[in-house]
DNA sequence: AGATATTTGTTCGTATGTATT
DNA sequence: TAATACATACGAACAAATATC
């Protein structure tokens, strides 16, 4: 069922008999390796696929939108059209993964847990690759937050703009993992509902500081130094942490809405 | 959110028109969160659902299938069967991640770049919590190791049974997401396809600083102290990433299932 | 811009499989 | 064993989207 569902413990004796839908997905995820097909590849049509597995239009479609929910493919109508090797989104992983964690009623200290340590890593490797233009967008968005906010509202984007700050650093680490762990954590934080509205009220210390350390990290990045630029997150990290504890709020219901609308790219064809 | 909830204001201009399926996936997340459905309550079912919806068999099929894939819900048939909410497991979680990072080309040093702050933190975060069976479980497996092995399948199992000691430590945390984040890294770990065969050949080190290590972090959870437990287990990953480092591996292609019922001859199908 | 061909999307009716009683 | 209630699967026809001319 799922791309490797694992194991799905079949209760020792009698196995539910495998269904036809599940065969046919996993017979188009062989079909997928053992042809080598990567994103843009064209799979075979509805109609040749019906014909293939010898299955009903309705049970081949069955296994296409499960192929497509797991972020595998994505399919288009009109000619030419068909189901084509999709790169899963980060965005549909982190909705995905948010799902699974929606159940455990995560905390802040829980996240900052995770950040005070991966943040500095981030940096580190983020170091050695950020170019110029990198750092201006750091600057561009620091100046977001950099001053009184007039109204809520304010307050809240420049909240926003905060996190969006360590997430233009991940874009330059070279470890992949720690760059969408970051970035997913970043995003938890936004999701948060507000028991006590966090993003909302004055800040309970000096936005100054905060900045402060956003320069320093800018300035040791110039320098090439990533032990330096992890030495500052660190910092920054285990301040930012203490004014986050002991907040209450729980992660939002962010579950119904799912980004849909694959990217329009086209002009492809793979016969 | 109310029930006619605007959320999805029907794309203007461009955007393809929500396709139907989409919607009604939409519909019962929605009714999930409304009405608080937790894990074992019913949907309602495919007959009602249609009559609801206002739409085909298939269609709503489809939105099941999406909804399962999600691992939200499962479907049983029979007498009072029908859809039942879901909680997703963590290995499903998992598998729907290794996709989105399958294409990403992890090294083996991008996972030790993680593991080496955040196994620290998970072994600090389960020592007020772990009890004395916990203890006994981790000095049990151990014991799986603490020898030389007698061929290269005990010493793959050796391997394996080392990255299941810190499986047991992630359950005893009480930070869900960093639990989970430390043995999803275990399982990418474990799921290594070996250019150089990196746990099929002899150590490159003593096994016994590994194990001295693990003896150490025992010792420090039964007395509760949890800095030291992150000290040990910072100077344990620090040594495991320095022999590990180098070695060129990459995820495998686990892409295709690997169900627990293994590849039998497959059945030829008419055309 | 409009017509057309191609391909997916949706519907309906019916039959089969499976678990409960 | 049989009856029942439910999902699962099939097939044909029709609707909608979209690339091409």
């Amino acid at each position: 069922m799922s791309l490797h569902d694992p194991i799905d413990p079949p209760a020792g004796a009698g196995r539910p008999r495998r269904k036809r839908t599940d065969e046919i997905v996993d017979a188009i995820k062989r079909m997928i390796v053992e042809h080598g097909l990567g994103p843009g590849d064209r799979l075979p049509q509805e109609r040749e696929l019906i014909a293939q597995f010898a299955a009903s239009k309705g049970t081949v479609r069955e296994a296409l939108k499960a192929l497509e929910v797991q972020g595998l493919i994505s399919v288009r109508t009109g000619p030419g059209g068909g189901a084509f090797i999709e790169r899963m989104s980060e965005g549909r992983a982190m909705s995905l993964l948010s799902n699974f964690l929606f159940a455990k009623n995560l905390s802040i200290a829980n996240i900052y847990e995770m950040r005070k340590v991966l943040e500095p890593q981030l940096a580190a490797s983020a170091t050695p690759h950020i170019d110029e233009a990198g750092l201006k967008r750091l600057e561009a968005i620091i100046r977001i937050y950099d001053h009184e906010p007039a109204d809520a509202t304010e307050r809240w984007n420049q909240r926003m703009a905060e996190l969006d700050f360590h997430g233009v650093v991940a874009e330059y680490s070279d470890n992949p993992i720690l760059a969408f762990t970051c970035r997913f954590l970043q995003r938890l934080l936004k999701e948060l509902t507000i028991a006590q509205d966090i993003y909302v009220q004055p800040e309970p210390v000096s936005r100054a500081s905060g900045i402060r350390h956003q320069r320093d990290l800018i300035a040791a990045m110039r320098k090439r130094d990533p032990a330096a630029a992890a030495a500052i997150l660190a910092a920054h990290m285990s301040e930012a942490e203490k004014h986050m504890l002991g907040l209450q709020a729980r992660l939002a219901d962010r579950f119904l809405s799912e980004e849909a609308a694959p990217a329009p790219a086209r002009k492809r064809r793979t016969a």
